[in-house]
DNA sequence: CCTCAAGGCCAT
DNA sequence: ATGGCCTTGAGG
């Protein structure tokens, strides 16, 4: 009953460190004498591979000095690197939340992906992933529709273009959260309940073009929104604690037992850690600092005045559009884009700054920037809760109209007590 | 009743 | 094409 598969979903939620700039793990052969991971600099990476790298030289003094990198195959790994011209290097993204994925069934890793899936940022690290979802479909309907670990995900995560950067096939939104390991175990759920109830049988699945996106102008079409369900399943009460340790303990039983992709992705893992235990990202998230803490939890706002700016265009909102506070322009250009099917072009490198006055420059840019914001037709999340949904838009909010002074201040701690944290427990030694 | 987001309208 | 303003309709 195997048709020729039309089109693959991926789905999963994952807490996600970006390593932004700086360090990549460097997946050394198990046969290694070392055995263990190491780190190499971003520029590192760039002279290896030949890549053109940010634009502007990684200077962070807290930053590990590199260690002495010596790579036994050379090159048998995909570097990360930014789109030229791209903001990549300032890039403060603490943590990204994939929500789901969709690629062709045809798609491999290096082929052209679509320009409007294309992500500004490279390196990244996946801790505290859910099981992945896999649906693939052909003409004559679903045909296979299983859980895996993060394999698939991670061999979308890196593609690396012919301009040197890297795209990442996936409709990513950037949200400054961390999920702890109760919030890990209710998607884990609602995934469950949404296989018992069959959702993905009524996906929106939209057409989708492989060949449309890697046009050098940079061509965009709207169709291929985010990928979205369209019935949430949402529903009861989710007791996640037992529910999340199970899952996690299959999810590992089953990455020993299955082979990976095209990338070694062991080195995020380390072998019997646990991937939900350990750092509690969402628990120490909570900075103490000048009225400035991101909340975890209570959605009582009671400082404004910061939150007043369209995260599109820094006008001033209007209210909730498409899911998040917009301004009024932003969500007729969003709403216009949608309804009206159409399709963008850049004529410069698909990153123009978007800001009020300059809007109008760039509907590719701005289009794009509605996405990476999380503007959406449903308007709310459907697969996560309300709670989720706040924290994602909240902690963006916030850190989003951080001076840059505070967002160092959130990146400085966030690396210290948070990322070291956990990049020690996760590769042991080779961190230290 | 009320609130409010989605979408329509239309002068610019 | 844009964006300010309006109506609509769902839900509390
Ligand atoms: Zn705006
Ligand atoms: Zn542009």
């Amino acid at each position: 009953m195997q048709g020729i598969i039309t089109q693959t979903l991926i789905c999963g939620y994952f807490e996600i460190i970006a390593m932004a700039r700086g360090w990549r793990p460097w997946p050394t052969l198990a046969s290694s004498k070392s055995g263990g991971r190491r780190w190499r600099m971003w520029d590192s990476v760039r002279q290896v591979e030949g890549c053109r790298g940010p634009p502007t030289p990684v200077r962070e003094k807290s930053l590990r000095p590199a260690r002495r990198a010596h790579d036994a195959s050379g090159r048998n790994w995909v570097s990360g690197t930014s789109p030229p011209g791209s903001p990549t290097a300032v890039i403060p993204t603490i943590a990204t939340q994939i929500v789901c994925a969709m690629l062709p069934g045809s798609w491999e890793s290096g082929s052209p992906v679509p320009s409007h899936f294309h992500l500004l940022h490279g390196l990244l690290i996946i801790f505290h992933c859910t099981p992945v979802l896999t649906t693939r479909l052909s003409e004559g309907g679903l045909v296979s529709n299983r859980y895996t670990d993060s394999s698939p995900l991670v061999s979308l995560l890196t593609v690396l273009r012919d301009d040197g950067g890297v795209s990442v096939p996936v409709s990513v939104r950037v949200c400054y959260v961390c999920l702890d390991s109760s919030t890990i175990g209710l998607l884990i759920e609602m995934l469950l309940d949404m296989e018992n109830h069959s959702t993905l049988l009524s996906l929106n699945m939209s057409p989708f073009n492989a060949n449309s996106g890697d046009s050098p102008a940079g061509t965009q079409a709207s169709s291929p929104m985010p990928p979205q369900y369209g019935s949430p399943p949402i529903s009861g009460h989710y007791n996640s604690c037992q529910q999340s340790m199970s899952m996690q303990h299959h999810q590992q039983t089953m990455m020993m037992s299955q082979s990976m992709n095209n990338l070694d992705t062991s080195y995020i893992f380390s072998p019997g850690a646990n991937a939900i235990s350990g750092v509690d990202m969402g628990a120490s998230y909570q900075i103490s600092g000048p009225a400035t803490s991101l909340t975890t939890g209570d959605l009582p706002d009671t400082k404004d005045g910061i939150e007043e700016l369209c995260p599109v265009c820094g006008d001033k909102v209007s209210g909730y559009h498409y899911g998040l506070l917009t301004c009024e322009s932003c969500k007729g250009f969003f709403k216009r884009t949608v309804q009206n099917k159409k399709v963008y072009t850049c004529v410069a490198e698909r990153s123009c700054h978007i800001d009020k006055t300059q809007r109008k420059r760039c509907p590719f840019c701005r289009f794009q920037k509605c996405l990476e914001v999380g503007m959406k037709l449903e308007g709310k999340f459907s697969l996560i809760s309300e709670h989720v949904s706040y924290m994602c838009n909240h902690n963006t909010h916030l850190l989003r109209n951080f001076t840059d002074r505070n967002r160092s201040e959130v990146m400085e701690y966030y690396m210290t007590a948070v990322t070291s944290a956990t990049l020690s427990s996760v590769l042991g030694e080779a961190y230290a």
